[in-house]
DNA sequence: GAAATAACATGATAAAAATCATATTTCGGA
DNA sequence: TCCGAAATATGATTTTTATCATGTTATTTC
């Protein structure tokens, strides 16, 4: 479904999305344990998400990595589309040329309509909104 | 979702689902060609999948690759698992140790349903009843 | 302005998945 | 019974993904 790597970013926002703001920032070390992620992989994906805007950073002492609230109004599928790009959620299942109800796979009626609803969640969805229960503990990013 | 392995495998098996039976067999190139999969890649499924008695073979001339009324009353699911294991489609989708719903993850409650729903359909739906629509042109294997 | 600290850029290595190749076994037919 | 056709077993190669390592640049602090 999700790469390993999108899996780990995703993690890493959810993380920073209710421990960080402007003025309270993390390392890649402190984010490399509690979300289970090995440091040096953790740093580069982060770096890839820095390049397109989807978290913020700043370099030197007293730097880090850090979401502002623009960062946090962000749609959580924007993690995954830097990640994995978009062709691997939203094409076809059994791999055939395009996804469409037109020319459908045999499987096509029974995951296209819970996947384009899922698809649509995390479009619409805020990183904000999906950290919320992570705060309360209601959720959880390892074990 | 599902690796190209289990994709090419599934192709295959429905493509024989309507196509053959104890006395109407097909050769791998025979499969290769319609489902689109790399000759070699197919013969090396097909024989797992052989192996597990998902679909039945006869050697030598005349032979081939078919499915007996047994193998076409055998769930969808079976193929992925043979392939894939069982993990790739239930193990949590951020990756954290297990899944199940006291110990959740920030997305389990927006796929897990719908995962699960997915999942059963696959394991009560049969190969035979998946491939009725193929046989009629109400779904395709390629293009 | 020098030193320390953090992200950044880049590339190297390792592991897994996908793909290809080839020799061996089994079976049917001449 | 011998020959050819097919699956089977096994392993090699290639490609992709995951992981690690290291030097460079920016920024704070003294
Ligand atoms: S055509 Fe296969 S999932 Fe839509
Ligand atoms: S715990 Fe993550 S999907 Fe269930």
């Amino acid at each position: 479904m999700l790469s390993n790597s999108s899996k780990y970013a995703l993690k890493a926002v959810l993380y920073l999305a209710n421990k960080t703001d402007e003025s309270h920032k993390l390392m890649v070390k402190d984010l490399s344990e509690p979300t289970q992620v090995p440091k040096a992989y953790l740093a580069k994906l982060l770096q890839a998400l820095s390049k397109q805007n989807i978290i913020s950073a700043t370099k030197g002492p007293k730097g880090g990595y850090y979401l502002t609230k623009e960062n946090k109004e962000n749609p959580v599928y924007s993690v995954i589309e830097v990640i994995d790009g978009n062709q691997r959620l939203e094409a076809c299942v059994l791999g055939i040329d395009e996804c469409n109800a037109q020319h459908p796979c045999p499987l096509h009626e029974y995951v296209n309509p819970t996947r384009t609803a899922l698809l649509s969640t995390l479009k619409k969805m805020t990183i904000a909104e999906l950290s919320l229960d992570l705060s309360n503990g209601a959720s959880f990013l390892s074990r």
